[in-house]
DNA sequence: GTCTATATGTTGATAGAC
DNA sequence: GTCTATCAACATATAGAC
């Protein structure tokens, strides 16, 4: 049973990634939790300290999903992490990184460092499972790692807003692209 | 001599793609202009209209674009487009189309409609872009053109959103190395 | 400890002055 | 034709009630 604060967290976050951090109010949540806005306020005083929140709440997300990953081999890590975008896609978000770039200079310096921090977390992970699974001869890619591993994210990433715009197949087309390209 | 509603044009699309649709308001441009945030009503009644213009401007740029590149071969003109992508990325802003993606649910329809047809126009330019190149053996990838032209984009669509967060230098690594994958 | 009533500023937009 | 004075709605946030 979720409490309260979690509760706005996930909503927080969904908002986020749905509407964009300036596009969303308070307001937004309270309603959903039949309260006034300024209850949200006792929780996470000010927006950025939601905002802070929400990136925890990813950076969570991801250990959880890195050490579920750890079981399988390298192909089947990558493939687990695209669909982990194409679910984001389905449900209409974006991924916290992309959201909150675009959003950058509304934000402040300590929200910066945390989603630089979780990008970087992010970059390192799919790009130790490139080495390792190259290594292995599961994948094949001639980038270095880590250029390799930026070009994947990045793919993901505006995968998702692409598909706003030209369609879900779209994203579909571009995930299995790559799966084909790196996956021996 | 731009007219000051070309310059309002101008500023709401810097505004746009460095802080985002949601995230300025009249008043950024009207203080630049030394007039009351009214005054920018009268060119442009609802908020609507400006982005309206701003997507305008942006076809009639990459038309432009498209005309002065079409004297050069196709690998030139690959390389041309990613540095346009690079100019973006070291002027601080996003391209149109990752910035109005993250906002999209805040667009009315009008917009959408706007954005997808430039969205389609720009990757019908790098499908065809692609594909000529392959054909004069130019340039080499293994997808579907139109899936390399995706790929390539929301690489830099991206890459100026991560170059944000983890430094514009990554950006670059991106670049050259598309380019040294598919320039024979 | 959790919420509501309330304040203060900013937003997008209208009506009307020059 | 171009701009300013002004407004209603909404934003974030504080002080204080229960």
């Amino acid at each position: 049973m979720a409490s309260t604060k979690e509760t706005i967290v996930l909503l927080g976050d969904e908002l986020i990634r749905k509407k964009g951090y300036n596009a969303f109010s308070y307001a937004d949540i309270s309603k959903q939790l039949n309260v006034k806005n300024a209850a949200i306020h006792y929780h996470f005083p000010t927006k950025p300290d939601l905002a802070d929140a929400v990136v925890d709440f990813h950076t969570d997300s991801f250990n959880r999903f890195t050490e579920k990953a750890s079981s399988r081999n390298e192909a089947d890590q990558i493939k687990m992490f695209l669909n982990f975008y194409a679910s984001i896609q389905l449900s209409g978000k974006l991924c916290v990184i992309g959201s909150f770039a675009g959003d950058w200079n509304s934000m402040d310096n300590e929200i910066q460092e945390k989603v630089t921090e979780f990008t970087e977390h992010v970059l390192s992970w799919i790009t130790e499972t490139l080495e390792k699974g190259k290594e292995k001869e599961l994948l094949s890619f001639n980038a270095p790692a880590r250029i390799e591993a930026m070009k994947i994210l990045t793919n993901m990433c505006a995968g998702t807003q692409l598909a706003r715009i030209t369609g879900s197949n779209d994203f579909t087309e571009i995930k299995n692209s790559i799966l084909h390209e790196i996956i021996n």
